[in-house]
DNA sequence: GGCTTTATGTGCGCTACCGCACTGACGACA
DNA sequence: TGTCGTCAGTGCGGTAGCGCACATAAAGCC
């Protein structure tokens, strides 16, 4: 706990819930649990009913479709950018595909149930800020994953590699991937060897620096002209639909201490092997 | 006017209209406009504020993201079973990729004006009938998006060409699609050479039979064996989601012809070099 | 019916990426 | 400090799909 009371708390927040109303705020904040999320934690599995919705602070998490044959695709990837769990108010309750944690840290979670009560408040005509709010992430999320399509089928691996890492980049708090190149590799579906080359190149031209299960990125503006589009259109709706991201934060105003307990997140399992 | 009064009413329907309740029903249906849309009609460009919601009853509409280079890439499809615009209520108003008419017939379509009021329909909490099946149709879309994104990763050409033959054969009445291998192609972000090759293998096996711009199934079972999972992905979560399609219809004991008048769908632009 | 337009079929060399087998080496941990 | 598991790098043959250049043929159009 003394770690959140440290000047890093700019390192806790989620964007989502910092642009909150007040009132929706104090609703959320009784029932919000800080909880940490290991490498590999499954939030929910595919067709799994979702039970919490979390929102990332520090951490990442991707949704993930496991094909038949076992070779995962990364659809999409969350931070505190956003929240997982959208087909909790999407009407689905599940979806076909699993979310998974790919980068370690903490993040806030919520029931379910309470998570709905708040999105279908009265409001005379709908006008709830937190249904906007989240119906306008969906939206986001949804480019995001039109995207990873259109950059599936059309460019080179080394191009998504920069949009990948940008995209991690964006989501973390540092300049410093804690990955290995496999899961690089499953995330965008190529081999391992292919990140090995492409993260080659990207390392010759002073862009990164790889060591051992790190990637450290050198030169932001070369990675960003390195990419493919896809990284700037999904930054840009992102930007387009969620302005409030950058706006003042209501969480640094209110003692974070007062959150849930900290606790290790317990969940379906703990799966090393969730890439496979 | 005379073929709406024709038997051939059940070639008229969208059955996200089709499953609205009758209060909801009795509001639009003074605003419901039948409009016919013709090859390579664009609904709306990337970027575009979306001006009304389109419901198709027997075209199909492409949700197609053009890369910088030019080249199309589908995201999506939407027949009968959906509709075009959810941009509008998910509150951004425009999406980075166009929406263009791949199958000629006709759509009722809706100024966004009113469908935005209906949507936020006051409810007390909420529990509007039609804000909950637009939800739950865009995460139908949602999962479309996300398959179409893990099939270009991983799926071979002849496979992704089943399964978009069966997306397409699901939305028309019909066994036979009025297209050309080139449309396909730019469809699938593919070759067009690709597409001959791939459609001689199932035209050989009996699955299919090629004309000059037409391909008639003849196998229907024999596609669906042939195509990648990702077809099934996508009609079994559509199915979970939104089994009011297969349900009874308003539509067909509402006549016709009391409707807005058939219009020439009069639009940005009919452009028929939207695929390049 | 003859002409043009447009869709389809084919061949050929090329490249990005795959699958596999193996080497090397970093770094955690005893 | 030495050991060992894991991660990164390399080489090689194979292949799906690309880009291009044509040949062929079906449909539409006077």
């Amino acid at each position: 706990m003394m770690l959140l009371m440290t000047d890093q708390n700019s390192l806790w927040q989620n964007h989502l819930l910092n642009s909150l109303s007040a009132a929706n705020y104090e609703r959320f904040f009784p029932h919000l649990e800080l909880v940490r999320m290991s490498l590999g934690d499954v939030l929910y599995e595919s067709g799994d009913e979702v039970r919490y919705a979390y929102f990332p602070t520090n951490c990442i998490v991707s949704l993930v479709y496991v094909m038949e044959s076992g070779a995962p695709a990364e659809i999409a990837v969350v931070g505190d950018d956003g929240m997982i769990g959208v087909s909790l108010f999407m009407g689905g309750g599940t979806m076909p595909n699993r979310a998974v944690v790919r980068s370690a840290g903490y993040a806030y979670r919520l029931r379910a149930s309470i998570l709905m009560q708040e999105f279908n408040r009265f409001g005379g005509y709908r006008n709830g800020a937190l249904h906007n709010l989240l119906l306008r992430y969906t939206q986001t999320l949804l480019t995001q994953i039109a995207q990873t399509a259109a950059c599936n089928r059309h460019h080179f691996v080394d191009q998504q590699l920069c949009r990948w890492l940008l995209l991690s980049l964006d989501r973390l708090h540092s300049n410093e991937l804690v990955t290995t190149q496999e899961l690089i590799a499953n995330m965008l579906g190529v081999r391992r060897e292919g990140i090995t080359e492409a993260a080659g190149k990207l390392q010759q031209a002073k862009l990164i620096n790889c060591r051992r299960g790190h990637i450290t990125v050198l030169d932001r503006q070369g990675l960003e002209a390195r990419a493919c589009e896809c990284y700037q259109v999904i930054k840009t709706e992102s930007d387009r639909l969620l302005p409030s991201l950058q706006s003042a934060s209501l969480m640094t105003h209110i003692p974070l201490q007062k959150c849930g307990l900290v606790k290790k997140c317990e969940l379906l399992s703990n799966r090393h092997d969730w890439m496979k």
